[in-house]
RNA sequence: GUGGCUGUAGCUCAGUUGGUUAGAGCGCCUGAUUGUGGUUCAGGAGGCCGUGGGUUCAAAUCCCAUCAGCCACCCCA
């Protein structure tokens, strides 16, 4: 047993999962510039206020979660632990604040010191979107469109539910919030001990308390849309219309409340119940308050962010790779052939892979091992002949191709061993 | 930060009430085939039984501590 091990809540992505993450944020980044959105990307690490000051002080992430260390010019800086927070700062360092609207996605590492489970990781990666400078419910209902579709072309649509909520403009908040520490002080004794720190705290999230006990409470409180102002009320319905007109399934759920002090009116989630405890997989919603709230001018935005980890473990099925043909050397002459004639192939865009050492048997089975649907023998007799013996893994049969032929030839393989990308 | 479960070969796991050289499958290596893979057969390498302490004539097995992993709470993607 190793001691060297990966620090906690990270570890090595190799192999099928590499491919898989990778196949995920291509998905992504396809959907993306679909919808005409353009690629950012912003540093891993940020000034500390990048996130103390937007994601709230009462916020867990800015509490408990934040990888925070002071470099050695004595400033503190903090490891990304979200990614709206550095996208909304970039607006405003790079003077785009009259370039609206803004339509940006990323893709990266964000990391959150919480203790690790399913789904769950110290250093997870992010898929994200943003659309920064609509004010209209149409931002929302494209931002969401394009969630929907790429879950559509990853074959999730069926796997997830989408669940929306609307948090109201601060009028509407301000308002709910009084009424609704009203009503639980009456229940303060019979609140979990959670929710009864939440209720000074933070009392909104006390509504996505998972305590039966507190559900129980909560379904007798005031129902937050009996509070928006007409404005927002107007907004959350504008919006769900617009979701119905582009056959776009959801549920409200009143209860969803987001944990980012920067959301108003839109929240929603995309969630899945095969992921045990971690069940959303993408979320977001709409803050118009954040470019303001980093000193920038009132621009509203919308996006979301999708956790790359989690949505890899709904997909069941193997990415499909191109298949390699292999080349194997004979001898020392033949090595030196194998190798120009790998060289070739790789400029045609062949995946190939070049037997470095050995003899013909345990290069047919490296080649076998690889899954590479053809090899390609160079030995002796070839060299005499200035051939080649193209072997078809497959079916083992066998065939004496010229070397300017050999392009030729395997163009029978193409499908299967043509990168193309 | 709090709780529950689990640490035996590269991987997945057996290991009876403590008892002598700790096992299997997969993978890896070699050979049956000195120019033919995948199947088969024969053989081989690989273990401080997570770590430290304790109980005992004797510990992978029982006890304590510690570390790590998983799952859950909290929170979130």
């Amino acid at each position: 047993m190793s001691k060297l091990l990966p620090v906690r809540g990270t570890h090595d992505l190799i192999g099928e999962n590499f491919r898989l993450q990778n196949h995920v944020i291509k998905s992504a980044r396809f959907v993306a510039e679909i919808f005409g959105y353009e690629p950012i990307e912003t540093p891993i690490f940020e000034s500390t206020d990048v996130y103390q000051r937007t994601l709230g002080e009462t916020s867990d992430i800015v509490n408990k979660e934040m990888y925070t260390f002071k470099d050695k010019g004595g400033d503190s800086l903090t490891l990304r632990p979200e990614g709206t927070a550095g996208i909304a700062r970039a607006v405003i360092s790079g003077g785009l604040q009259d370039n609206t609207p803004l339509k940006w996605y990323y893709s990266g590492p964000m990391f959150r010191h919480e203790r690790p489970q399913k789904g769950r990781l110290r250093q997870f990666h992010q898929f994200g979107a943003e659309l920064i400078g609509v004010a209209d419910p149409v931002a929302d209902i494209e931002v969401i469109s394009m969630a929907t579709e790429f879950l559509r072309d990853l074959d999730l649509l069926s796997e997830v539910k989408l669940q929306l909520n609307t948090l109201g403009d601060l009028q509407s908040r301000k308002t709910y919030r009084e009424t609704l520490i009203n009503y639980l002080s009456d229940y303060k004794d019979e609140l979990s001990e959670e929710s009864q720190i939440r209720l000074t705290r933070n009392p909104l999230r006390i509504l996505d308390s998972k305590d039966i006990n507190d559900k129980k409470i909560i379904s007798g409180a005031p129902s937050f849309h009996n509070f928006l102002t007409p404005e927002a009320d107007l907004f959350f319905k504008n919006m769900c219309s617009g979701l119905e007109d582009l056959g776009i399934e959801y549920s409200s759920n009143p209860y969803l409340v987001r944990g980012l002090d920067y959301y108003c009116h839109t929240t929603f989630e995309f969630i899945s119940d095969k992921l045990g405890a971690q069940g959303t997989l993408l979320a977001g919603g709409r803050y118009d308050g954040l470019i303001p709230m980093m000193g920038g001018q009132s621009i509203p935005g919308v996006g979301w962010a999708a956790g790359i980890e989690r949505i890899c473990m709904l997909i069941q099925k193997p990415i499909e790779e191109p298949r390699a043909i292999c080349v194997i050397g004979l001898g020392k002459l033949g090595e030196q052939e194998a190798a120009k004639i790998a060289l070739k192939l790789r400029q045609s865009k062949f995946k190939t892979e070049l037997i470095y050492k050995g003899g013909l048997k345990r290069g047919l089975r490296r080649a076998n091992k690889i899954g590479a649907v053809a090899a390609i023998l160079i030995g002796e007799n070839e060299l005499t002949n200035n051939i080649v013996t193209v072997r078809n893994l497959d079916n083992g049969s066998q065939t004496e191709v010229g070397f300017s032929e050999l392009d030729s030839h395997l163009a029978i393989y193409d499908s299967a061993t043509l990168i193309t990308d």
